[in-house]
DNA sequence: ACTGGCTCCTGAGGGC
DNA sequence: TGCCCTCAGGAGCCAG
């Protein structure tokens, strides 16, 4: 479900919320997620402080008092909302974080999702460690795109939604990007010149800022903390578009699979 | 070192 | 109405 530009639109709106409250409790209803909840979470967490929420990838950080923290990954389908006190649960909520002002529930009808904890750096984590630079910060430079890309052999849509190159970049802003860039999804990464790389990148860069400036996309689960939808599907030019017209050229958006995901592009815009 | 394929899980939607 | 099939925004893990 969310990819980054979801995930930094809950963050933004929980984040003011959670700073410098206290952890009341932390209910697991449901411990069978993408990994088991561990047991002892529920017995740790009480009294202790949330210092702030930040963001690496897809994955939300509730960084706490004592140098440790609490890891959230939404999966396809996870939901994060904030709920009013003594509202029944909803089918597929597997827990709620208590805090003084409010209660948080993850609802996750497919248990992708993750909640784990950690000391220490959260950057050290397992999870973390391996990711690649985040695509709307300085660290993702023009000459690591091109170095790191320049003699893949694998579809440069692929390489795109490999969180170990870049970290963030889901299906739909993937299909997005390769639109506006012109470049076919299959192509090898190795077939690519520095100055199509580089429009790539830039791209990437920029319909992850539009699809945020619109509070995210909403498509099946998605939907923003206070239940809002997000804005930005309205202007999807590829994905899920298979049939229409390219926005483009008027030619008809294909679809094909990249790996085990759906691709959408544009055969006559996109080479 | 890379690459592609499989897997976890439930629900929605289409065809018959 | 029901059954069966395919598909869904992620990403870790595995064999080759």
């Amino acid at each position: 479900m969310p990819e980054l530009p979801e995930v930094e639109t809950i963050r933004r709106a929980l984040a003011p919320r959670v700073a410098n409250q206290t952890i009341l409790a932390l209910d697991v209803f449901e411990p069978r997620l993408r990994f088991p909840v561990p047991e002892t979470l529920g017995r740790d967490l009480p009294g202790r402080t949330i210092q702030n929420l930040e963001r690496r990838g897809k994955y939300l950080v509730f960084v706490l008092a004592g140098d440790r923290y609490l890891l959230v990954h939404l999966g396809m389908s996870g939901r994060l909302s904030v709920a009013a006190p003594q509202t029944p649960l909803l089918p597929h909520e597997h827990w709620q974080l208590r805090l003084p002002d409010m209660t948080i529930r993850l609802r996750d009808p497919r248990r992708f999702s993750l909640l784990l904890t950690g000391s220490g750096p959260p950057a050290t984590h397992p999870l973390l460690r391996l990711l690649g630079p985040e695509p709307l910060e300085d660290a993702f430079t023009g000459t690591y795109w091109i170095e790191t890309i320049r003699h893949r052999k694998a579809a440069i849509k692929t390489l795109l939604m490999d969180s170990r190159i870049v970290a963030g970049v889901g299906n739909i802003y993937a299909n997005e990007a390769l639109h506006r860039s012109g470049i076919h999804p299959n192509r090898p990464g190795d077939r690519l010149s520095p100055a199509r790389l580089l429009r790539l990148q830039a791209m990437t860069r920029s319909v992850l800022l539009e699809a945020l400036a619109s509070g995210g996309s909403t498509l099946r689960d998605y939907r923003r903390v206070d239940g809002a939808p997000g804005e930005f599907s309205t202007v999807f030019r590829v994905y899920g578009r298979a049939g229409e017209p390219c926005l483009t050229c008027g030619r008809p958006i294909r679809r094909t699979r990249t790996g085990q995901r759906s691709t959408f592009y544009c055969p006559s815009c996109q080479k």
